[in-house]
DNA sequence: TTGCAGAAACTAAGCGTTTAGAGTACACAG
DNA sequence: CTGTGTACTCTAAACGCTTAGTTTCTGCAA
């Protein structure tokens, strides 16, 4: 009855604030902004008072309408479950959050229409950016020129003829720091269970394998499995069956690693006596199997930092200043290489 | 230049897409939402060829902005590492997906001024309903009533003060039923590891446990942790020190058993042999840990169904037409406990 | 020819904000 | 008492879209 045209039951707005207080939506504006012009101070007050009696919080939508920022960014990953998205999740949140900005989480589940669905709801809904970590090389938008203009940021891969900067790790490099250790610990060989993909991130990984192994030419892992750590248990489970200990294994995922120890314990293949297992991402996951992965960790924090670094100058309309981000990895030694503690 | 008051630049807008095309804004709006009137089909060709020439995409915040209703609807979790809430996640957005809409994830940081953040983030950003997975029994908006009228949907617990429909799984009588299964398997007695509350749906699962043994009175467990793997390997590492084997242990989430496990290998006890162990959520990552654990399921899909479902009336604006749902849950018999397959 | 129905398209009023541009009121110098 | 700032505050035009209300145009019956 106070207040407005506004039925009681809905949300107070602007205009409800402003005609309690009796002042312009200008004013509350204003008040709420804290900028940009001045307003004198018992006015500030009186507005104040409104806006608590009235309960009143800003609507984002038409916040974002008009001034095309929403202080938000979306995160787009394959799924929630592997454990290295799980963590990127995770860090690239804490950044945000720390520079200001919420992040909105959309689970492509491994399927690119799906993938393309968030996108576009994202980059609709308003966000400032978008960071895709991306389910595979071939992005649809990015073809459809979609993205075009768009803020986007991509993260551990960028699909072939998208646009756009990108952050990774540094993958050759760590599938030779990977091998090398395991051969460095005794080994003969060491074999490798890859991604199902010939070209990307993982395959870097591979390649650095077959580096450190001395190989040329197309490297050809021991065996592949998607990145799931049930479809690596069923993979692995017959090539252990038939294992001439003591063997090694670089594993190109933490995620697919998980599943080789759930497949060798079940085989009663012991890790590491019978098989020395050294694995890639260097998730929160691999520190708490059984045993502990000693695996190739990417600089999560500063993958996620840099990530958040670049949508904010997208946010401010500067071009990227570089392209292309790639942070160095470190070997973290645990118990399932043999070497540990 | 073909087009109308927009730089280049820029995405085009429903008004660029009428003038090419020769017509007003409303009759591009009724070809693109296929209604609410008829459009000739000569004019709706010649409009579905100008949105193609112009890569023209419907700008979402505007559309929410009047229409009131965006599709999408807003899940938060308190983080996206544990076992349960990434199976949460994947099965929400699994099931939102199949009836149309698309789900933002908010990741609450396990703190609750992040979770108000982002319950304020989804409904001033026109998300349709939101999902909340509460870290803490004490939600801030349940008390400033921010949530009033809102269209919020609990899930697994609701905290004290809180209004609207909640969805959870019959936590106590999971409890007995791990209890009850370690009792047949000839255990004289079961320890317990608990959460940090003293209420809450974990609560209700130590209470569970604590009816089995046929204690009465408040259930006093053996041990308590944080729900996180690593506290729960660091509290429960001096208890494996001192261990009477063989001994039976319930922990009441999966996310404690992974830390227990971890911890277990580390101190050279062996599960089943020297502990047998039972946990609670059965999720998709305790059927891949060595031993794969035997746990007390919840029915994740039709938890999320449930829910979703809530959201979608909510959403028409009918009532909740329950106030709240407990769906049943299941023992799944793996390694951990000493009876597996 | 007139009248009327029906189909199709147009006009314009919002949705809840932000923010230039245009007042208004008051103080103080001249 | 007028002129000129100064310090606020107000008005109103976007932002891109949806959708009632209205107009325009045909075709056809009388």
């Amino acid at each position: 009855m106070v207040s407005g045209k506004k039925s009681p039951g809905n949300r107070p707005t602007l205009a409800d604030v402003a005609s309690r207080a009796g002042v312009s939506t200008a004013v509350v504006s204003y008040v709420v902004n804290n900028g940009p012009r001045p307003v004198a101070l018992a006015t500030r007050r009186r507005v104040e008072a409104a806006i608590a009696e009235l309960g009143y919080r800003p609507n984002r939508v038409a916040r974002t309408l008009v001034s095309q920022r929403s202080g938000t960014i979306g995160l787009i990953v394959p799924n929630t479950t592997s454990a290295f998205f799980t963590d990127l999740v995770q860090a690239v949140e804490r950044k945000a959050f720390e520079r200001g900005l919420l992040t909105f989480v959309g689970n492509a589940q491994l399927d690119l229409q799906h993938e393309q669905a968030y996108t576009e709801a994202f980059v609709s809904a308003g966000v400032d950016a978008v960071i895709v970590a991306s389910t595979d090389v071939a992005h649809p938008l990015a073809h459809t020129g979609a993205l075009d203009g768009e803020r986007v940021v991509w993260i551990h891969r960028r699909p072939t003829g998208a646009r756009g900067p990108l952050v990774r790790g540094d993958d050759r490099r760590g599938g030779q720091l990977a091998t090398r250790h395991l051969l460095a610990l005794g080994h003969r060989t060491v074999h490798c269970l890859a991604g199902l993909e010939r070209s990307g991130p993982v395959a870097d990984r591979v390649q650095g394998w077959a580096d450190a192994l001395g190989a040329t030419g197309e490297p050809e892992p021991t065996l592949r499995s998607a990145y799931h750590r049930a479809e690596a248990a069923r993979v692995v489970g017959p090539w252990l069956a038939t294992l001439q200990a003591p063997a090694a294994l670089f594993v190109a995922t933490d995620e697919q690693a998980i599943g080789v120890l759930a497949a060798a314990y079940e085989a009663g293949v012991r890790v590491p006596h019978d098989l020395a297992v050294v694995s890639f991402d260097g998730t929160a996951a691999g520190a708490f199997t059984a045993p502990a992965l000693t695996s190739v960790a990417l600089p999560m924090p500063a993958i996620a930092a840099a990530a958040v670094g670049m949508c904010l100058q997208a946010t401010r309309g500067e071009a990227a200043s570089t392209e292309e981000v790639v942070l160095p990895v470190e070997l973290v030694v645990r118990r399932s290489c043999g070497a540990g503690p």
